[in-house]
DNA sequence: TTCTTTGTTCCGGA
DNA sequence: GTCCGGAACAAAGA
């Protein structure tokens, strides 16, 4: 389940190993992810040369001379580097399981500086998408995103003037991308828990210090986790194939029966179905 | 066989 | 017209 935080992680870790690098060949195994991958992308990719990795909310963009390539992992995308003499396994910064099946290798890219780049998904819901051109904010699913949560603009005002009039309890306004870009469940639930919030509470009855609080732990968070090397992932193991921070990591997420973990708190850690997912937090601190 | 997982879209009700 | 949330969808594993 990559957030904002791994995707950083995927970022700054191919940005050190394949900036600049040179696309040689490329082999699709299969074109059917979330969308089909176009039928020429071949052709349109081979010979060009990686000029810039970025990232905006959970997508990374691969910007070419003149065009670009836009990547979304979905649930269980990855992305790791093969050495290609060998095909041995590269060990970088970046997440990855020490058990990825080659059966759930889509995509692979040859680059001229002896490193392949895989792309892995076992339930492809992660996708591509090309474009011939460089205007980032004017592809449709760029366009429609909300404020990045390390933007300045991300503060007390904007928070109050988009939950003017609506209904929205707090868990689904920080899920809505369109509000701000990048959270998915499990950083939500960390937020809440941390500022105290019940999931289930209508945005517009927090009071200013409550909305400072959560903007702050939010922000908090994901700082957190990408100093952690992103570890949101259960079955991850990070390079030197030690378990991620997951465990001591998470106060609330998937710790259903649990016991809070706040000093002075007793509560129980329930889970309740929140728009069809899964929201945990404490019986008892959360108001 | 059924349930779970996520982001997104669609659709009915308020 | 707009907002909200439930259902459905994608695929695979338990």
């Amino acid at each position: 389940m990559p957030e904002l935080p791994e995707i950083e992680i995927v970022k700054r870790s191919l940005f050190k190993m394949i900036n600049k690098a040179k696309i040689i060949d490329m082999k699709i195994y299969n074109k059917n992810l979330r969308y089909k991958i176009p039928r020429h992308l071949r052709k349109y990719l081979v010979n060009e040369k990686i000029c810039k990795i970025s990232r905006r909310s959970k997508y990374l963009i691969f910007y070419f001379r003149n065009k670009m390539l836009l990547a979304h992992l979905g649930m269980t995308g990855k992305f790791f580097l093969l050495r290609s003499k060998d095909n041995k396994i590269m060990k970088t910064s970046f997440y990855y399981n020490l058990n990825i099946l080659p059966k759930h290798n889509h995509i692979d890219f040859t680059l001229d500086n002896g490193i392949k780049l895989i792309y892995n998904d076992i339930r492809k819901f992660g996708f591509f998408k090309f474009f011939n051109h460089k205007k980032l904010n004017e592809i449709g699913f760029i366009k429609k995103l909300g404020l990045e949560p390390f933007s300045s603009l991300f503060n007390l005002n904007y928070f109050k003037n988009f939950i003017k009039n609506k209904k929205k309890n707090i868990k689904n306004l920080l899920m809505d991308q369109t509000f701000i870009s990048g959270l998915g469940n499990i950083y939500v639930n960390e937020a809440l828990f941390m500022s105290k919030i019940h999931p289930l509470r209508i945005s517009k009855s927090l009071n200013e210090n409550e909305i400072l609080d959560l903007i702050s732990n939010i922000k908090k968070i994901l700082k957190f986790s990408i100093s952690k090397g992103g570890s949101s992932i259960k079955d991850f193991k990070n390079a030197e194939g030690k378990d991620g921070n997951f465990q001591q990591f998470f106060n609330v997420y998937g710790r259903e029966n649990k016991t809070c973990s706040r000093i002075s708190c007793s509560g129980k850690i329930i889970k309740i179905s929140i728009s069809n997912r899964s929201s945990f937090c404490c019986s008892k601190c959360q108001k």
